[in-house]
Order: C-alpha cells, then sequence, then structure tokens
RNA sequence: GCGCCCGUAGCUCAAUUGGAUAGAGCGUUGGAUUCCGGUUCCAAAGGUUGGGGGUUCGAUUCCCUCCGGGCGUACCA
C-alpha cells in the first residue's frame, strides 16, 4: 500500500467513526479508466442504506470531510451513481518512483506482514515415465504459485509426493523385465495394459549392457522395477531442473507404512466410531459425516486404497506445524480430497489450512485434432520434446498465462510456429531494449551508476506518469497473487507493464541533448527494468540483456 | 442421475473478486521509422458475456433453471 492511499483510507476510515458506523469496509480501488483517477472508493453508495440518503449527497459530505490541504490528494471528484474519485499528487508518485530504484531487487517482496511457512505439494506424479504436457502445466504452476509466496515472504518447501509400491509399479517392472527378455532374444508376447513407451526399451537396454543376460530368469520384477524407478526419477528431476527449479523434498508414501502412521490413522477414526468392517473390507464413514456413501480404505485384499496413505500424508503435513498447506492436483483427482480433509478435520486438525488448487487439463491439439495423452499407451509428448521444440521460457509463459481452472488449449503446431513471436518475447524485449538504452548511455559518458538520487520531477509527459502509474502496482500485485495463489495475474500485469513502456518508448525519446531529462528518463526506464526483472524472476522465466 | 470446472470478439483467453463505456494477443484491413533494437507503435472492423428468470443503486461475476463441453462419480492413483 502506498502512502496516498494510506491516507485516503484513514480518512474514509475516520468517516465512518464520526458516523458510528460498522461493518462496512473501506476499500479502494483502481479505476479501470486513467479519466476516473488513480483511487476510487465506492463507499457512498455502501453506505446510502445505513444513512438512508442519496450516493452522491453522501459522497459529497466524504469529500467535504477531507481537509483541503493535505499532502497526497490534488483533487477529488463525484462521478456516475456515486464514486469518490481521488487524483493523488504527482509528487507522492515521483516518492514511490524513487522507491523502486532504491529497493531494486527488493522491491514488491515482503508484503506478507509477518512471516510465515507453507508447504507445497505438486507434480506428486509416480515414476512410470517421462513427465507429459499435462505433468508440465502442474509443476510450472506449482513453481510459481510457491514463487510468488516466497516473494511475498513465506518460507516454502516445494514437496514431492510419490509412491514406488502397488500396481502401477509392478506393471512397470514387468514391463522392463519383458523388454529385457525381448533384448535376450526370447520371444515375448507384450500385453497391451503395460508400459508400451520407448523409453522401457533403453531402461531394458541399460540393464543389458551391465548384466548382459544373467538376469534373464529371474521372475521377482524387483531388480527391473527398481532400475526403471531410479531411471525415470532421475529423467524426471533432470526435466525439472530444466525447467528452472527444484523440489526441497521427495516423500516416499512408503515410510508412512514403515513407521504405523497408516495403521494410526485407523485406529484413530476407529475410536471416533468412524470406521467399520464388512464385505472385508475396511470402510471410512463418510457418510456419518454429510456425504453421500462410505469409502473404502482397506481392500479386502489387505492393501489400503489411495485414500489412507493419503490422510496420514496431510496429518503428517500438518504436525510439521507449517502455517500454510497447499496441494495442487488435476481435475482428475478431483473427488480425492473431500474425503482427506474430512478425515483431518474428524481428527481434530485444522483443516483452514489447506488450501486445495484444483487445475484443469491441457488439452493437447494437433493440426486441430484432439490427441489422447497416456503414460501407458506412449502417445504422449513429453515436457522435454515440448522444451525442445520451444524453449524454456516460452513454455513456462504458455503455463502460466492462462488461469488454472480453465482448460489449456494447447495447440502444438502453433505453439512451434509462434514460438519466434511469442507474447513471453514482447516482455523480454522491453528489457533487452532498456539495457541496450543503457548502453548508448554509457557511450555516452551518462552517469546512470545513482539513479535513484535523480531529480525525477521532470518527467511531465502523459506516457511518462502512466509508466510510473503502473510500475508503483508492483508490491500490490505480488500480494494479490500471494493471496489468491493466481499466477496468471502477475503473467497479465507483466504484459501489461511492457505495453506501456512501449508506449513509452515510442513517444519519448530518452536520450536527447537535454541532460536532466535524459538523466531522469533514464532512471524511469532503469525501474522498469528492475519491476520486469523481479516480475519474471518471480516467474523463473528469463530477464535477457539482448535477444 | 449426482459432484466439480468451463461457456465472453473469427480463434486462444482476461476482466481489479459486485462497479463506470466488457479488454488483450493472434488473425483481418489500413497507417507510422533520416534518430536510443520495427520481436515496436497507432488506427479500424469485430459482442444480446450460451438461453431464460431472480437478488440491488449496479451482475461476465452471486442464486435458480435449462442447453452445450471437460473431468470425476472404484475394493485404480
Amino acid at each position: 500500500m502506498n502512502n496516498s492511499e494510506a491516507y485516503i483510507k484513514q480518512q474514509l476510515s475516520a468517516f465512518l467513526d464520526k458516523h458510528q458506523i460498522s461493518g462496512v469496509p473501506v476499500i479502494l480501488q483502481r479505476p479501470r479508466e486513467e479519466q476516473f483517477g488513480d483511487h476510487t472508493s465506492n463507499i457512498a453508495m455502501q453506505l446510502a442504506r445505513f444513512l438512508k440518503k442519496k450516493p452522491r449527497d453522501i459522497a459529497t459530505d466524504i469529500v467535504n470531510f477531507f481537509p483541503d490541504d493535505n499532502p497526497y490528494v490534488d483533487k477529488i471528484e463525484i462521478a456516475g451513481p456515486g464514486f469518490i474519485n481521488f487524483y493523488v499528487k504527482r509528487e507522492g508518485l515521483y516518492e514511490q518512483l524513487r522507491e523502486i530504484l532504491q529497493k531494486k531487487e527488493k522491491y514488491g517482496r515482503g508484503t506478507l506482514p509477518r512471516p510465515q511457512r507453507a508447504q507445497i505439494e505438486f507434480v506428486s506424479a509416480n515414476p512410470t515415465g517421462p513427465l507429459t504436457i499435462g505433468h508440465g502445466r502442474q509443476a510450472v504452476l506449482g513453481d510459481a504459485v510457491a514463487s510468488i509466496m516466497e516473494a511475498a515472504g513465506y518460507e516454502v518447501t516445494r514437496e514431492y509426493y510419490f509412491n514406488n509400491a502397488g500396481r502401477q509399479m509392478r506393471v512397470l517392472g514387468e514391463s522392463v523385465r519383458l523388454r529385457y527378455l525381448e533384448i535376450c532374444g526370447q520371444d515375448i508376447v507384450f500385453p497391451e495394459d503395460h508400459y508400451q513407451g520407448e523409453y522401457i526399451r533403453d531402461i531394458a537396454r541399460s540393464l543389458y549392457d551391465t548384466h548382459g543376460d544373467a538376469l534373464k530368469d529371474i521372475r521377482d520384477v524387483t531388480p527391473f522395477k527398481d532400475a526403471a524407478e531410479s531411471a525415470i526419477f532421475e529423467d524426471i528431476k533432470k526435466t525439472i531442473a530444466r525447467l528452472g527449479f527444484s523440489f526441497d523434498s521427495f516423500f516416499n508414501e512408503k515410510s508412512l507404512y514403515d513407521n504405523g502412521k497408516i495403521d494410526e490413522i485407523v485406529t484413530r477414526l476407529k475410536e471416533k466410531g468412524l470406521v467399520d468392517t464388512h464385505d472385508g473390507a475396511t470402510w471410512f464413514l463418510t457418510s456419518k459425516l454429510g456425504f453421500d456413501q462410505d469409502r473404502v480404505i482397506i481392500k479386502s485384499t489387505g492393501e489400503p486404497t489411495y485414500r489412507l496413505p493419503d490422510m496420514a500424508y496431510h496429518v503428517n503435513k500438518m504436525e510439521r506445524g507449517y502455517d500454510r498447506i497447499i496441494d495442487i492436483f488435476g481435475a482428475d483427482h478431483i473427488d480425492t480430497y473431500p474425503d482427506v480433509l474430512a478425515a483431518l478435520k474428524a481428527l481434530g486438525y485444522d483443516v483452514d489450512k489447506v488450501t486445495v488448487l484444483i487445475h484443469q487439463f491441457v488439452t493437447l491439439t494437433e493440426r486441430g485434432e484432439k490427441v489422447k495423452m497416456s503414460t501407458r499407451k506412449a502417445n504422449f509428448v513429453t515436457l522435454d520434446d515440448l522444451m525442445d521444440e520451444v524453449g524454456v521460457d516460452v513454455t513456462r509463459y504458455f503455463f502460466l498465462m492462462r488461469s488454472m481452472n480453465s482448460h489449456l488449449n494447447f495447440d502444438l503446431a502453433l505453439a512451434k510456429t509462434q514460438s519466434d513471436e511469442n507474447p513471453v518475447f514482447y516482455i523480454q524485449y522491453a528489457h533487452a531494449r532498456i539495457n541496450s538504452i543503457h548502453t548508448l548511455a554509457a557511450e555516452r559518458k551518462l552517469d546512470i551508476s545513482h539513479p535513484e538520487k535523480q531529480k525525477l520531477d521532470i518527467l511531465q509527459v502523459d506516457e511518462e506518469i502512466v509508466l510510473i502509474k503502473e510500475l508503483i502496482q508492483f508490491p500490490k500485485i505480488i500480494s494479490q497473487c500471494a493471496e489468491t495463489l493466481e499466477p496468471h495475474k502477475l503473467v497479465n500485469y507483466l504484459h501489461n507493464l511492457a505495453t506501456v513502456f512501449h508506449r513509452f518508448y515510442t513517444v519519448c525519446r530518452v536520450i536527447t541533448d537535454d541532460k536532466e531529462l535524459s538523466l531522469a528518463r533514464l532512471a524511469l526506464i532503469e525501474a522498469t527494468k528492475i519491476v520486469i526483472a523481479n516480475g519474471l524472476g518471480i516467474l523463473h522465466i528469463q530477464a535477457p540483456e539482448r535477444m
């Protein structure tokens, strides 16, 4: 929050106190249109029912309540049905512009009132194959959410939860074993429901390279499974690293069995009278908690369903003492979490700490036709393939530019052809352009080492003022994104900022014979560069010096 | 059938969480550069926000109902 905003809010609160009104929030918004000023309040319309007066009359009272001379507000107008529009003094803008130049890479960070710890779980794909484009969306989304939270002041743990036991993994091991036997020269029948991908052959090949045919009589799939798991995991980690981040921890579901936490959940739920056994299975009585049906947590085979370890895992997260716990799931897992949360709540944990983010699918199209993606059938395009085609920055940008609860339509052919005119380059270009102006400034012997000490109030052209106003939104954007956990808003902001900058650049020549003006404009574009670099940095997208 | 998400310009998507004349990109059409990077800028055309009701000063946003699409609705994860 900047000074003018704080001042206006304070005055409005004082007005409410004077009239002994409570329960009406004082909210300032930034008007959509430039002509409506810098801040706007709808409070007069909100108060109409309390004061039993016309909104415009109340607005007049409020305007009169503001002292004539104050350090921040230049002009106040009443507009439309009763909006109060505030026009701030320019001195305040220059002050805030200077703040950017002083704080540099710290600008916009640390908006959280007090430091908090957060854990965020995402990707969590079992190691049965390379990451797909679908995983890519979640990986980039999760990392960006984590990074935005870090910028706001959270200490974030990025966690990957996986299960290396169970049916899926046995099938994987068996798939490798069969390919291995094939390489050994045996005739095999490869079942349709096994993993068809070429990477299975690669793993089998490397086993053959190190062991020859020594494993051909081993019926146990374990060595094949283990080899596949470690090879695939290594691959996944490489892909993640290429995307520009890494996980702080990999949490193995198996540990929950080993330390008895799985059994403990059943016992504790039993104590609450929420567990029953019939038809050979153990049931979680969700119908007692308002759900329409009970859920099996231990199958008649004695094997738990996914719900049970999920519950134990979440209890574990709770006990680690985080302030916030974020789960990111694809839309296909939408039914998994209500039971888990219900169990947590029943066991007395504070469920409000948990935020579940569901993102919709990536529908991949090729020449207008939908491509169904399945790891098992191997008709998928891997995340690495995508990065090979369009690069890391475009990949990240593409996954981040849309709201997560909107389906992402990914036309592969289009992504390739557009990769050289992608919107991400539009933002990066602004950054590179500024750098190149700085280079010229240095050649002209202009001293730009201390832009924060520059005289700034000669920046008076509309395009300059608009740019300043856009720049100083940045801290608020970060805190809003951290609150709503929506990275696409930061993306949209940066794109808009780039637009405002390019417009400024077209109208205002930075380096001219007027030395004082040149230095002021150099300071302005330095601030622009800082904000773009900070924003892209948070999204883990490069801000290049030249392109 | 039930639950969640979505439906906005030709296409892909936004919309300050209920605000003023619903905005961008791509595509289409027409313009701008003796000068700091034209991967740029300006302009035009393009809309009954899927349909219908309701809530109120005010609805793309909230509620109801229908239509259409996606994902679930397992003793798979």
